[in-house]
DNA sequence: CCGCGTTGCTCAATCGTTTGATCAATCGCT
DNA sequence: AGCGATTGATCAAACGATTGAGCAACGCGG
């Protein structure tokens, strides 16, 4: 690991003249033949300025921390590399952060922040978080962006179309002539579970259809969660012929709970999934998913805690483009 | 965000008094009214010491690399937890990349460590990690231990005990009665596959069983391939009736495919695949499998680089407690 | 040939922390 | 009281990069 002054040396020059010329500041007036003596030294050496220096410099890293409730959860791949792809494009780098229990992780959130490791903070909540862990980090001196819900007493903010994908996975059903459509969600404190429920119940209303409220469970988006989800409705002397699940791994988890409990799923029960994932394709039968812009909400995340972090603006945004796409695969049938 | 002298300005000493208290020096020779002045301004201020500052200072960041094919892996969840696990023990932070981000792997790899981002790289090679990509940590310079593979040109790995996972595996369906077995396999660029394959035969052997070249696939650990392995496999007219499949996502697309092809698994096929994950439980049929001791593999893998960062000094080492795991669940019946 | 503008480079301060060297004040001992 | 040892603090030099200010050399017009 060299430095500017091992260049600086080999070069025969000062090391002003090397930041100068490697940095290629356009003020910098410096002859041809000296620019080419300190590439060449640069190269020769294999000079990479210091990290640490310069983030010392500028007070500033060039990273963002993204905390996700579990790194491993399919779902997430689009959007890490939404996030991934735009950050290089901005010159930023991605610390990935596992945020299994959230009360660890705030003091993490706040050590990264706190010494200066991160500029910014992309978090997205998960089932066992209460946004309240996340109060100090969200009080505004560190810039944060929450993916995936939205607080009144924090700007800056991106979300999914969610009503408009609950939206299309009840349409889906419907035209399918279904009318008994259940809804297994995520948890009532999650702020995504609760924008599917009103879309859920819009979408339900602008079919001319009721919401028997003994259909919707909202337990969690977990596999084990939707497994139990299925066992309550499974009791249910009529039950319902379709559902909507609001998140794929759920999906999975009641997929097997169906298996155990004899319901045949098109046959007895229709279910399409929020999210799309290999895990989707891959489960039998494969699942009938709305696949949403989880690369886009990535990238918009990105975008906006960059602009935070220049310009101290930001808002709270919905991403609409590519809209909800529904993927029909062999979990759904005609009634 | 405060710096030392700000906490020394409130508590009206000098800065090195402040580092002096707040580092806990041993030789610090500092009165306890001071001390306790000095804590309790650092502690109003909420100071953390600036990590790029001592970075420099030390020239040392306390940060890893962990460089993973593919995050989103059930996996490698595992194998992160024990990483962090024993990286916050030894003070260290983990800064989780992907391999597939990372284009080209080498450069950013030479970066990382370049720029003095990190100490240290732990890579988890996957099915398309070529040498080249390897080539900048081989040469010595950058502290670098391989999980999961090993390569003659470099010291420094940690490999899990593969032979004797896939032996429980073999064990096991030779108890149920059965003769005639095949594995599905990595691809044999794979380091994991080669001994997979060696203790398949071994294991084989040992139970005084032939081995079928037509029963062995080498196509790949993902769902994908696991899917065209059953393919292959299904279009044998007198095929294994039971496989051991190297990797747990492989067989859930194996799965999918025996459902495809009409194969009742585990009526006609009898399965067990190789590492334990939450999908192998929420598969139909859940999957028996071989839980191999990944958490204990990434403990290990970050005790090594924080040898090979301190002292030097490394080996190739072998996990091997607590051994292979067989858990039994519906995906293996007897013959 | 003097003064001025320009070119091409170097000096030196700075970011925040650590730490050996230093120094003033106090203490213990005779 | 005198003097060395100890205590409790500060000074200042690093770590590596950036950048405004400064300075020597040169060209050129008058």
């Amino acid at each position: 690991m060299s430095t500017l002054s091992d260049v600086a040396a080999l070069a025969g020059v000062s090391i002003s003249a090397v930041s100068r010329v490697l940095s290629n500041a356009p003020s910098s007036r410096v002859s041809g033949a000296t620019r080419t003596r300190i590439e060449d030294a640069a190269r020769e050496l294999n000079y990479h300025p210091n990290f640490a220096a310069r983030a010392l410099k500028f007070s500033r890293t060039n990273v963002v921390a993204l905390v996700v409730p579990d790194l491993t959860n399919a779902i997430f791949s689009e959007l890490m590399r939404g996030v991934e792809e735009t950050a290089a494009e901005l010159g930023y780098m991605v610390l990935l952060a596992r945020a299994e229990s959230m009360q660890p992780a705030a003091a993490t959130m706040a050590r990264l922040v706190g010494e200066g490791r991160v500029d910014g903070v992309l978090v997205q909540v998960g089932d066992n978080t209460t946004t309240e862990d996340l109060a100090g980090i969200l009080d505004g001196r560190v810039p944060a962006v929450l993916i995936n819900s939205r607080r009144e007493d924090h700007v800056g903010s991106v979300i999914l179309p969610d009503e408009a994908g609950v939206a299309v996975a009840v349409d889906h059903l419907v035209r399918l002539g279904h009318t008994s459509i259940g809804l297994v969600n995520g948890l009532p404190t999650t702020d995504s579970a609760v924008r599917r429920r009103v879309g859920f119940e819009s979408a339900m209303a602008a079919a001319g259809l009721p919401v028997n409220p003994d259909f919707v469970t909202s337990l969690g988006y977990d596999p084990q969660q939707g497994r139990r989800a299925m066992h309550v409705l499974g009791a249910l002397p009529n039950g319902p012929t379709a559902l909507v699940v609001a998140n794929v791994n759920a999906a999975l988890g009641l997929l097997v709970e169906s298996r155990t409990l004899g319901i045949q799923v098109p046959g007895d029960l229709s279910i399409v999934a929020i999210h799309d994932a290999w895990t989707a394709e891959n489960a039998w039968p494969p699942l009938t998913t709305v696949r949403m812009p989880l690369y886009e909400l990535g990238r918009v995340s990105m975008a906006a805690i960059f602009d935070r972090i220049r310009s101290e603006e930001i808002d709270d945004i919905v991403v609409t483009e590519p809209g909800p796409e529904l993927i029909v695969r062999l979990s759904t049938a005609a009634r």
